[in-house]
DNA sequence: CTAACGTTTGTCCAATCGGTCAAAAATTGC
DNA sequence: GCAATTTTTGACCGATTGGACAAACGTTAG
């Protein structure tokens, strides 16, 4: 009796460090020009090999975008997943908001090539954005919600609460460019990235916090 | 003595509405598929006209792009204009929220044509943004400390508080299918669009107004 | 050493792309 | 109505693209 799910071929070790390598290079390509905009070519090139025989290992364009994309997502939503219901509240969300906003620092290449992905429609993976990202959303949204009523943080939505997270965490990878050509040459990347945790904690610890009046 | 900025080149009524319905056209197409994934093919399509017609109005495909990219930075800044120093700080801060998330509602090809340059590194608007956003977020920078110093909102980055807000109000429009995806079908689109307002101008304001102890 | 198998390359192909061009058709000014 | 001008079209071109293929090359097990 097999398993239901795809059982990964049996590949030699040539094979897995080739494909490894693939990989690597077309992150770099796919993120910045997009799926369209990217060439088996540069691609190859990028990965010091030539065209044929990276289509040796991956026989059509769209196979290499699909195992991004397949990894790309069990990743990007590991700091959601850790999200812990027994946890304080307050020190959960923060410790969220770190989690992502690390990942926009050390994965922002990961961070442009999804982005690129919902902004052309999701054609590939929306299948994943209805199924298993609807429903971690919503068992998280569920436990802030408990908080909510538990009275540890203030009353609001909590699916407009994590859609705010992600926008604000992942602008500094996607939107990277920008934010480096307003803010100036002065603050180096690391600069940015405590200025903007330090901006996002406080927003949204101030935000949330249970205020009396 | 001819001015300094380029002038306009004199046009027939056929050429200015010819010129503006594939401006309308390729706004749909480039806002969905990227500049190098949009085919002047494509374009020419929706404009409802052939490809060498098309040619006829815009020489070149970057052509098309370059009048669309110019025209949307103009309408795009304009609700960070609007921002006065004169006016109550908190009730300007929330303006300037509504606004934009109204930019986002009414206007989301323009916010995903935006959202694309920058992801793919801005390489045609980089002058632009080092330029005239630059100095326009500096100066309203200089507006949001001042509010700060006299204690009427909360002392924090001014700088990274309106990466934020372009950050939330834009993730409406650029990654709208993931927010339906999350959301389900039962709230339609001005449901989701109240639902953000709210949400948003409650997590800015609290978190921005001052609080004692 | 050698046969089997895995890897790499050069060459080629059909499709698509951005763009040209000359000629036909439509519009405009007189 | 007619000539000048503007607009539209079909045919075409060179470059680039994703991908196929067979032959050459390397590697490994017996």
């Amino acid at each position: 009796m097999s398993s239901q799910s795809t059982v990964p071929p049996r590949r030699t070790r040539i094979q897995q460090e080739k494909r490894e390598l693939i990989l690597e290079a077309a992150l770099e390509v796919f993120s910045t020009h997009g799926f369209r905009g990217s060439t088996i070519d540069q691609i190859a090139d990028a990965a010091g090999m030539s065209k044929p025989n990276l289509l040796y290992y991956f026989r059509r364009k769209e196979d290499i975008y699909e195992t991004l994309m397949e990894r790309l997502l069990k990743t990007w939503l590991a700091p959601l997943r850790e999200l812990d219901d027994s946890g304080d509240p307050i020190a959960e969300i923060r410790g969220y908001i770190r989690r992502k906003l690390e990942m926009a620092r050390d994965f922002p290449r990961e961070s442009r090539l999804f982005a690129n992905e919902i902004l052309q429609g999701a054609p590939r993976i929306m299948p994943l954005l209805e199924g298993e990202l609807k429903e971690l959303v919503d068992e998280k949204a569920e436990i802030i919600k408990g908080w909510m009523r538990a009275g540890k943080i203030v009353k609001t939505d909590p699916w407009h609460l994590i859609f705010s997270i992600w926008a604000t965490t992942q602008h500094y990878a996607d939107f990277d460019v920008q934010v480096r050509a307003v803010l100036g040459p002065d603050r180096g990347a690391e600069g940015r990235f405590e200025d903007a945790a330090r901006f996002l904690e406080n927003l949204f610890i101030h935000g949330l916090a249970p205020h009396k009046d």
